[in-house]
DNA sequence: TAGTGGTCTAGACCACGTG
DNA sequence: ACGTGGTCTAGACCACTAC
C-alpha cells in the first residue's frame, strides 16, 4: 500500500537529480518556471511547488524579474547559513583562514563513522587557525575523504578570499546543503590555549561538526574550538513570526 | 511608494490578531479553509498560502481530514522545537524539574534591555533544577516581567508534569513562538558545580535565551548552564534535502 | 456520507529586470 | 517590449477523518 508521492516530489527529485549531476552548476540560472513545467508535463503550478522547496531549502534563491539560480557558497551566504558565530553585540563577520598544517592520514573510527566511510580509509587531516577583527578565535580540525578531495592541495589554500565550503563547490563541485553541529564545553589543552592566546585551562566551546551535501551523503567532519571569551554561538529556534 | 503588500499577508495578520485576542487557543480547530476564504473575502488558494506560512512558523498544524489547529506545547512539541539537548548518541529526552527557588526582584540593566522593560521594573526570579536520566544536568536562571506573569507562584509547579512554556500557555494565554540562544562556555562556579555534581572547576555550557510570543515580543529570559560532559548542544543549519 | 486538508490544473494579471 | 518570477482566482479531484 506504499502511498503514492506527490506529483511535485518527483519534479523535486528529478531538479535534485539534476543539480547532482552538475547540469546546473552554482551560481547558473536553471531553466524558467514554464520550461520546467514543459519539460516534466505538469503545470506550472506544480513546478512552482518543488522549486518552492528547494528554495526553502537553501539549494534554490528565485530572484523576480532575473530567473531562480543554484545557490553560491558566496561569504555573504555562508554567513547567513551556516556561520553562527557572533560577538558580544550580535553581529556577524567571517573569519579569516590561516593554514597550520595539512597532511594524508587514516580515518580514525570516530571519523570514519562520521563520514560513512570504512574505518582507517584515507583522509585528508587539516589544521586551520580562524581570526575574528584580527584576532585568533577559532581552531579547527578538518577530516575529508580522499575519496571526494583527491586533489587537494595546500596551494588551493594560499591564494583564497573565500570560504573552505566555497572552495569544495568551486573546485569539487560539492555543494554543501546542510551541517550538524554538536556543541560541549571543554578546557583548553596546552596546545589550543597556545594557539588561540587564552590562559592555560579557559573554558571553550568544542564543536563537533559534520557538512552533508544532496542525500545526506556526509563530506567533511570537523571539530572546532571557540574562544567563546569574547563571543557567543547563536541558535534561533522556531523562527515564529 | 509603498509596495502594497500581498494579499495573502494580510490574511496572515487577521489569523495571527484572532490568534493573539484569543479567539482560538492552543490545541483548539481554527475556522476550515473554505469558511476563512468566505470571512476574509479571498481564494482558497490564498488562505493556504497564508496558513501555509503559520504552518512554517510552528503556529499552527494542518492535520488532512481533521482540521487546523492552533500548536500546543506538549511535550513533544517542546522537545522537537525547542529542546536541543542531546545525549552521546543524539537521543532526547525532556528534563524533569525540580523548583530551587522563586522570588520577586527587580530587573537588572541586562534583563531590562532584553525583555524590552524598564530598568528596574519588577521582575519573578527563578532558579530550577532540570534532570534528565535522574542525573542533575541543567542550572536554569529565569526572568520573567511581573506584568505578564503577576499570578505566578510556587503552586502551579508543585503538581506540574509539562513544561514552563506549556505552562506559560496554560494558565496566561501566552505562546512562545521563537527563541533565540547564545551559547558560550564558563568555568562551573562553587555553587554551580556543587548542584550540578559536578567538580569545581568543569566547564559548563552557558545558555542565554530569550523567548518571544507573537509580534517580536520578549516574555522571558534566562541563563542556563548545562553540564555537557554527557550532552551536547545540537544545532542544525540549512535543513537540505 | 459529509467535511477536512492535499494535489493539480489553467489562466489572468502584477512587479521586476533586462535589453 | 519581453521574459522572469509573484500573486490570485476557480474548479476538479484525491486522501483522510469522523460520524
Amino acid at each position: 500500500m506504499a502511498a503514492r508521492p506527490p506529483l511535485y516530489r518527483h519534479v523535486k527529485q528529478q531538479i535534485t537529480d539534476a543539480l547532482r549531476s552538475g547540469k546546473w552548476k552554482h551560481g547558473q540560472k536553471i531553466a524558467s518556471e514554464p520550461q520546467l513545467a514543459e519539460r516534466f508535463g505538469v503545470s506550472i503550478g506544480t513546478v512552482r511547488k518543488a522549486v518552492g522547496e528547494l528554495e526553502a531549502e537553501n539549494i534554490l534563491v528565485r530572484e523576480q524579474g532575473r530567473g531562480t539560480f543554484v545557490v553560491s557558497h558566496t561569504r555573504d551566504y555562508m554567513l547567513n547559513v551556516f556561520f553562527r558565530v557572533v560577538d558580544s553585540d550580535g553581529h556577524k563577520e567571517l573569519p579569516t583562514m590561516s593554514l597550520l598544517s595539512m597532511k594524508r592520514g587514516r580515518a580514525d573510527g570516530t571519523t570514519a563513522a562520521l563520514l560513512h566511510i570504512a574505518p582507517r580509509a584515507p583522509v585528508i587531516d587539516i589544521e586551520a587557525l580562524l581570526s575574528l577583527k584580527g584576532r585568533p578565535t577559532i581552531l579547527d580540525r578538518i577530516r575529508l575523504p580522499v575519496s571526494l578531495f583527491a586533489e587537494l592541495g595546500e596551494h588551493l589554500f594560499k591564494r583564497r578570499d573565500g570560504t573552505l565550503y566555497g572552495l569544495f563547490q568551486e573546485r569539487f563541485g560539492i555543494t554543501i546543503v546542510r551541517v550538524e553541529e554538536n556543541i560541549t564545553a571543554v578546557i583548553a589543552g596546552e596546545r589550543d590555549s597556545r594557539l588561540l592566546g587564552v590562559a592555560n585551562g579557559s573554558p571553550l566551546l568544542r564543536i563537533r561538526r559534520v557538512g552533508y551535501t544532496y542525500k545526506n551523503v556526509p563530506v567533511d567532519a570537523r571539530v572546532r574550538l571557540v574562544d567563546s571569551s569574547k563571543h557567543g554561538y547563536l541558535s534561533v529556534l522556531g523562527s515564529g513570526s
